[in-house]
This record gives C-alpha cells, structure tokens and sequence, in this order.
RNA sequence: GGGGGCAUGGCGGAAUGGUAGACGCUACGGACUUAAAAUCCGUUGACUGCAAAGUCGUGAGGGUUCAAGUCCCUCUGCCCCCA
C-alpha cells in the first residue's frame, strides 16, 4: 500500500466535503440541537498556533456531537473593526476595508486546510455594512432604553499629532506610540452604556452557569465588585453643599480625622481657601497627568495636600480637614472619602505621612485603646470613643451606625459596585459609525431605523493626526437632522469593537438576514450556546459584555433567555521554546544557535536560558501553522495540540512530539492497510462462541469506547481520549486473529473513534475499508456493556494498607469467597506469617487489605 | 495587601480515597541494513541485590483513615486576577 502522504489526502477529502456540504447545518428539526462556538479572531491576516488551538478544540466537539446525532451549528466570523487596520492603512497607503478583507481571505484559507468543519455559509464580518447595520439598531435599542447616554470622559489626547489616541497607542512611560510626545489627559464628551444598572442580574446570574470555570466567575464577581456599606454626607463649613462619601466600615466613623476628595471632584475649587489656591492648583495639574494606575497603585506613595477647607463629622459634631488626594478617583462611588486611618491600611499610611490625627475607635475584645497602633487595626472588635455605641460589636454596629443616619439624616444604607458604565466612544475610522445625529435644536436625535445603516465612507484619508477622521469628511458630516430638518452634524465617534463582538452569536443562527437583525425563532431554538470556547483573556470584557447585551435584549423582548452561553471553555496558551540570554534579557533566534542541546548566545557567548513562552516575533519563538501542516499534515498537527496538555493548560510547542503523532497516524495508516489488503472475509459469530483472545480483544475495542467517551463529556480531556486511542491501536497491533470479526469490528471502532480528532485519515481510511459513505455521518461507537465482562479480576492484596501483590480471581466472586482465595494466597502467607489478623477490609473488584 | 489556582520520573502529562507514573516524548540497548533513514523489539523514578525480592518515593512538616498524590491544618515556591 501507498505511504501515508498527509498533503495529498487532506486536499481531496477537504474538496469532497465542501462539494457534498458536509459541513452545513442541519435544519432536521427531529434532531436536538448543538451550538458549538469558537470566539471569533481578529483577522490580522496570520493564523497562529493560539487560534489552530481553539479551532481544532471546537472541531473535534463539532464533528462529535454530529456523529453522537445532534444538528450541530459550528459558525465562523471575522471580529474585523479595530485599530490595526488603520494602522495599517496608514503605514501602506492602502484603505483599511481591502487590507481587512485580503486578511480575511488568507485566513479563511488557512482556516480550511486545518479541516476545521465550519459552516461557512453563517460567515460574517462586523465591518460588513449587512453586519453593522444590525449593530447600529442595536445600539438605537440602547439609546431607546435609557441605555446609552453621554457624558464627559479623559481621553489621551497627543498634542502634537492633534488626536485622540487608544490605551494601547500610549506607551509604558505615557507617550504617544506617533509622535513620542507625552499624552495629556483631557475631557471630551463621549457614548456610554449603562452596564451598571445590570450590575445586579450580571452577579446573581453568575450562579446560574454551572458550565463555566469557577475562576472565570469569581474573576467576573470581582470585576463586578459588590460592597455593602454606608452613604454617609459631611457638612463643609461655611458652606450649604456637603461631601457625601461611601463607605463600607461606617462602624469607624467616629474615627474619622479628615475627608479625601478626588482632584478632579467639582468640589475642589468651593473647598479651597484662597491661600491654598495655587498649591491645590499645581497638585491638580499634576495628577492630571498621570494614569489611573499610576494614582492607584500600592507600591506607589499616596500624593495629597490640605485644600484649607472643612467638613463637619455628623457623628462627632467636630471639624475635620478636607484634603485632596491622587488615590481617590472621581470616577469611583462618590470621588470622595472618608479617613479612618485607625481602622484602614491606606488611611493609616496616608495620615502617618501627612501627621493627621489618628483616632481608635475599635479594639481587639482584650485590647486597650490608649495604646497607639502601630498599623490600621482592621480586624473585628468593640467600639470605643464611639459615644452611644461604645462597647458594640463592630460588626453589629454598621447597622446601628446606618439607622442612626438615617434618623437624622446624615446619610443611608447603600450598595455600591466597583463597575462602572462603559465607555463606547472611539475617535476612530475603523468601527461602526455610531448612528446618531446631533442637531441645535432638538439634541441628540437617533438615525431612524429605515435609513440604516449609517455607512462607513470609504474615501477617508486616514494619517494618524489631527481630529475624528469622520469629522473631517464634510460630505458625510453635514446631514438634515431627521427630527426638524434643521442642518446638523452626524456623530462622529464609532463604536469600541466590544460591542461588535458582544451579539454576534445571536446573528449566526439567522445570518443572511437583511429584514431583521434576526429571526427570533431561530435565534431562540439554537441558543444558548452549548459550549464557548476561548481564550481566558476575555474572561472579563468580552463575557461580561456578552452577558449584559443578552440581558438588555431579553428586557426588549428580542429574545427569551438571559444567558448566552451554557458551557464555557477557556484554552491556555501556546508556547514555543524561546532561547534567552539570562543576564542581558535578549531573546536569540534557534537558527542561530550552534548546538541547541547546549545553547550559547552566538554573540556574548553566555549559557542560553531554555524557556517555554507565549510564541510571539520579538521572541523568535513562534511556528508557522502552515509549515507544520506542509511538513506533517493538518491531521498531525490537530493531534499534537490535542495530546500535548489538556485544553484548560498552556501547552509547549515541541516539535519531537509532533514528530510522535506523525509516527501515530503512520502506525494506524500501516495498521489498517495491511487489513484491507488482507481482504479476510470475517465469518458471524456470536458473543458466546468467541475465544478468549477474542473476547479479550473486544473488551479493549469497547474499553476505549468507553474511556473516549467519557473524556469527551463533562470535562473535555482529549489528552486522554487520544492515549486510549493509542491502547487500542496498539492493542490492535498485537492482536493475533486477524481473521476474526472482532478484529474487523476494532478496526471500524478505531476509525469512528479517531474520526472527530484526525478527519482526513479517519476518511481516507474507512473508504480504504470499502465504505462508500463518509465516517463523519456514522454513528459515533456506542459501548456493549456486555463486552466489558470479564472472567477473571485482579485483586490487590495489601497488608496494613501496603500493597503486597495481586492475584486474580473469578468474576462472580462473592466478598466472603475474595476474602477466603485472598487469605489462601501465596502473597498473604508470606506477608502474614503467623500475625493475628485483626481486621479484614474487602473492597469487591478492587482489593483486600489485612489488617494484624 | 486581598482573592484564586498549581506543585507527580530526564520532559509533557495519567490516576471515582484503593496496584502512583497510563499514554507519549527523550535517552540507552538490540533486530533489520553494506551503511544510514524509516520500522520493529526491549529497558528507562531512586536505592539495595547475581537473582528472587525488598526499601524509599507525588514541594516541606503535621493530622484524619484499614488505606492519602487525592481529605484537613501549617509552611515554602511558582502562576493568574484585583488593588
């Protein structure tokens, strides 16, 4: 027979496949339905290792659950708005649209060579003006809501190229990526949507998606950030505004010796006394000039001065000082607080620095307040110097506090989450333009419906500076405002790509809908998705995103569930082998390297660091998807990904490991072949008049029925569902009666099982076998029970719970007659000898363990 | 600092509280070959022993149990998220 020549075998079955649409969805309504889902890419142009991952995880859960008989929706789609595409657009002098598209043909072509069974007929693109139409509407029914507001936000403005620029156009030491020039902050009006009035439903529903990592909740939980706590209001001398603060420790709050605001709070400027004027000034500008991260992080020094201005301590009666500090953000809870830096580490550190005053006010139950702390005391205990609530538990004593405030008015009970509303403005080309049109008389007026969508001019010359680059399209600025008449001006920002990506599982079941962003019966009868695989970098942004626009959608009555997606599966990384210098940190290419099992640095001649990292160029680490599918073949390369590390952990690219799973589908080739060409006619025979060996060789054919099985519910393990993939080839090899029907029936078994994981060899083979048909419509193998009985069992024998051997005994053994072969045994004896057996521990199947 | 996770041979990794190291990689030995590649067979946790066999062994220490990689407590190291 022909050598196993991966290139040629996997071209002609991906032909055949898509000329039979192998791969489209089934509408058979009989069938009970799989949504499998794989996060969509950013089609940068390039497959790498990460996404051939995700893409053959999903495959193989496609191909399984069709063959399992379920009409399976499998889905791909190009995330393709955002900032590359501009960049490029800019460094090649070509139009951001062509370059996304050429990518996204490449990709889709890489995409098909792996074998990936997607339906393409569902394909979609965000960029595509049939698909952002829909995005547009979706942001209408927002705004229709009360969902999307606008209000003044930081920007990082570059002052030199006169534009607004992303995060990540701003370096590590805050300059702009263009012009080198360091970014200011500064306030522009922009889009947000109201995520935190779902705060609620995005925590509780939490406990609902039992399929999804527990760290991925909790991470989700965090983010989210309940506290439960106290709104309380702070008088200001001289003055009828108060400072109102939150705080989750109001049993501390007769401890407070000053109040914090943040710089940027509008009560700033009322609270300074004209002596303070400059100094606050000064301090403002300069916080203006940092990040969030920098004002926020622990290791950095908390920065603050006295504005001169006081607040009134409702509780105690007395003045305490308003200070300004660059820890407390304005856009957090209130953007002021209150210092208990008794009971509060930052609080304490703070005062220390600025001599405030330090009041304790809780104590340990055997402590003695009159000592001084030498750090904030936040543990537990009894109030003192708390007037009438001295001697109260702490915990307690919130609720006293509150009920006091809210007697007296000094404040109430509050919740208070950590999320914040999400900021939706771009400054950008490359997005959904957002549809709305700013008009003098009658404000911001949504596009109606029948004039979406609100297309993305084409014609823009893109250079990186100076304003919006829509803003500068006067032909697509100035537009009648839909209301009035009167001339107006089009919003000029474009929608964050989260959005994008936020709906785009809703689209597939319907995707060439030009009448509706979708048909709800379709969309509710094939979501929620069964199973969402990705990377855990989006466990945050994208999911939490993803969970809020389903909840909103629900509310309008667009659909009827408010969770997206059922089960959730997170792939670690993909890591090459990087070679390092250790003590300059520069990564050196292998080629480079003249003896890589002792790697020196060509250059200074130091030991090189062997080290697994996330493949990237700077690394020189990475691998070519298409060079190892040329080399090996895409079945080989699905394999390895699968069997290397289980799908949840990062996995280390080795190329002698792919180098293993190529000599695997090699020894299957082999295995098979010779069967065909042995053309033995298996004769019928019953499972009584099988012979031992038989019947021992069917017991391994539906041992990996099992355990394959298994593997691949619940938790996915391909890792394991592969190695017992292996067992049975070997098991195979090593079989005698090649003429039997069990060795007929192994070799069946062994393709429809490896069928999901390797579906080019796995095709080529069965028609090797005389099968017309493909192996991907057969039924996945189902195990005979029966198959699995045994004869005999192995029985450890241990005494005092040490394993001393084993032996074997017939199956239908009783306990009493386990334990009688066991004492009788030869191991027993002579481990035994003459002790006296206390106790006896019969485990029926599995063991006996004396106890003497 | 808070929260979460992980730690098993030379390596990746297996093990419903019940034979630790499945499966694979590497390495070594052998067969085939003029030779090599490919392929096939064997060995591959440590120690003792000619062998039969035995002792130790899942980051460290303690505990629960007839029995612990697995459950509980303390510690160490690494990773992730939030500050």
């Amino acid at each position: 027979m022909d050598r196993y020549t991966p290139a040629e075998i996997e071209q002609k079955w991906q032909q055949v496949w898509a000329e039979q649409g192998l791969n489209q969805t089934s509408t058979d309504s009989s069938q009970e339905k799989f949504y499998a889902l794989s996060m969509f890419p950013y089609p940068s142009g390039n497959l790498h290792m990460g996404h051939v991952r995700v893409y053959t995880i999903v495959d193989v859960i496609a191909r399984l659950k069709r063959m399992q008989g379920y009409r399976v929706l499998n889905p791909m789609g190009w995330d393709a708005f955002g900032l590359p595409a501009e960049n490029a657009a800019i460094e090649r002098n070509t139009q951001p649209a062509k370059w996304t598209y050429q990518n996204i043909d490449q990709m889709r072509d890489q995409l098909n060579q792996l074998g990936i069974s997607f339906d393409w007929e569902r394909e979609i693109a965000t960029c595509s003006p049939d698909y952002y139409r829909w995005t547009q509407w979706i942001f209408l029914e927002f705004f229709k809501a009360g969902l999307a507001y606008q209000k003044e936000a930081t920007v990082n403005w570059d002052p030199i190229d006169q534009t607004v620029l992303a995060n990540e156009q701003v370096d590590a030491d805050g300059k702009s990526w263009r012009s080198g020039a360091k970014v200011e902050r500064k306030l522009l009006r922009q889009w947000f949507l109201k995520i935190t009035d779902y705060a609620e439903p995005l925590l509780n529903d939490l406990d609902q998606l039992s399929g999804w990592p527990e760290r991925v909740k909790l991470m989700q939980a965090n983010w989210i950030g309940k506290s439960i706590g106290a709104y309380l209001e702070f008088a200001i001398v001289g003055r009828d505004e108060k400072v109102g603060v939150f705080t989750t420790r109001p049993d501390t709050v007769y401890g407070v010796t000053y109040v914090v605001l943040a710089p940027e709070h509008p009560l700033t400027h009322q609270v300074t006394t004209p002596d303070r004027k400059a100094a606050v000034d000064a301090f403002i500008q300069e916080v203006s000039a940092q990040t969030e991260l920098e004002r926020t992080a622990e290791d950095k020094p908390k920065r603050g001065i006295p504005t001169g201005g006081r607040a009134i301590n409702p509780f105690t009666g007395q003045e305490v000082p308003i200070w300004i500090a660059d820890y407390v953000l304005y856009e957090y809870g209130t953007g002021a607080v209150m210092g208990v830096p008794a009971h509060d580490a930052r609080d304490f550190v703070f005062a220390k620095q600025n001599d405030l005053a330090i009041v304790t006010v809780i104590i340990p139950a055997d402590g003695d307040a009159s000592v001084p702390l030498t750090a904030a005391y936040t543990e537990p205990g009894i109030l003192v110097n708390s007037a009438e609530f001295d001697g109260m538990p702490a915990i307690a004593a919130k609720q006293a506090v509150i009920q006091k405030a809210e007697e007296k008015g000094y404040g109430k009970a509050r919740i208070q989450y950590r999320l914040r509303d999400w900021l939706i403005s771009r400054q950008r080309y490359w997005g959904a333009p957002i549809p709305i049109v700013h008009c003098p008389n009658c404000g911001a007026v949504p596009v109606p419906e029948s004039e979406l969508p609100v297309i993305l001019p084409e014609d823009v010359e893109l250079s990186g500076r100076g304003g919006s680059p829509l803003g500068q399209l006067e032909s697509w600025l100035h537009v009648p405002c839909p209301t009035c008449g009167t001339p107006a001006k089009r919003e000029t920002d474009t929608m964050d790509t989260f959005i994008d990506s936020s709906w785009y599982f809703l689209r597939y079941p319907d995707a060439r809908n030009d009448q509706a962003v979708f048909d709800r019966t379709l969309t509710n009868d094939w979501m929620p998705v069964d199973q969402y695989v990705g990377g855990i970098e989006h466990a945050i942004l994208h999911l939490l995103y993803s969970r809020f626009f389903t909840k909103v959608l629900r509310d309008r009555g667009l659909i009827n569930f408010g969770e997206p997606f059922q089960r959730l599966l997170t792939q670690g990384m993909v890591q090459g082998k990087t070679y390092k210098n250790p003590k300059t940190g520069r990564y050196v290419i292998s080629a480079d390297i003249a003896d890589l099992t002792h790697p020196i640095d060509p250059v200074t001649g130091d030991a090189l660091e062997v080290v697994y990292e996330k493949m990237s160029k700077s690394k020189h680490n990475g691998v070519a998807p298409g060079d190892v599918i040329s080399q090996y073949g895409a079945d080989t390369a699905r394999m390895f990904i699968l069997f290397k590390a289980p799908p949840e952990k990062d996995l280390e690219w080795e190329d002698a490991d792919v180098e293993g799973q190529f000599r695997f589908l090699n020894r299957v080739w082999r295995l098979v072949g010779e069967f065909a060409s042995a053309a033995t006619q298996p004769t019928a025979k019953s499972q009584q008049a099988l012979g031992k060996a038989e019947k021992e060789l069917r017991r391994s054919i539906h041992t990996a029925i099992k355990e394959v099985t298994e593997d691949l519910q619940g938790e996915y393990q391909f890792n394991t569902a592969i190695s017992e993939l292996m067992k049975l080839s070997n098991a195979l090899t090593d079989a005698t009666l090649k003429d039997s029907p069990v060795y007929a029936e192994g070799m069946q078994t062994l393709l429809r099982l490896l069928a999901p994981f390797a579906p080019h060899i796995a095709e080529e083979l069965w028609h090797l076998l005389g099968h017309s048909d493909s192996v991907h419509t057969q039924k996945f193998p189902v195990l005979d029970p029966s198959a699995l009985v045994a004869d005999e069992m192995t029985i450890v024998i241990q005494v005092l719970g040490k394993t001393r051997g084993t032996i074997q005994v017939p199956a239908q053994c009783d306990r009493e007659t386990i334990e009688q072969y066991a004492r009788e045994s030869e191991i027993a004896q002579r481990h035994i000898g003459n002790k006296e057996i206390k106790k006896v521990i019969v485990v029926p199947g599995k063991l006996v363990n004396f106890v003497v």
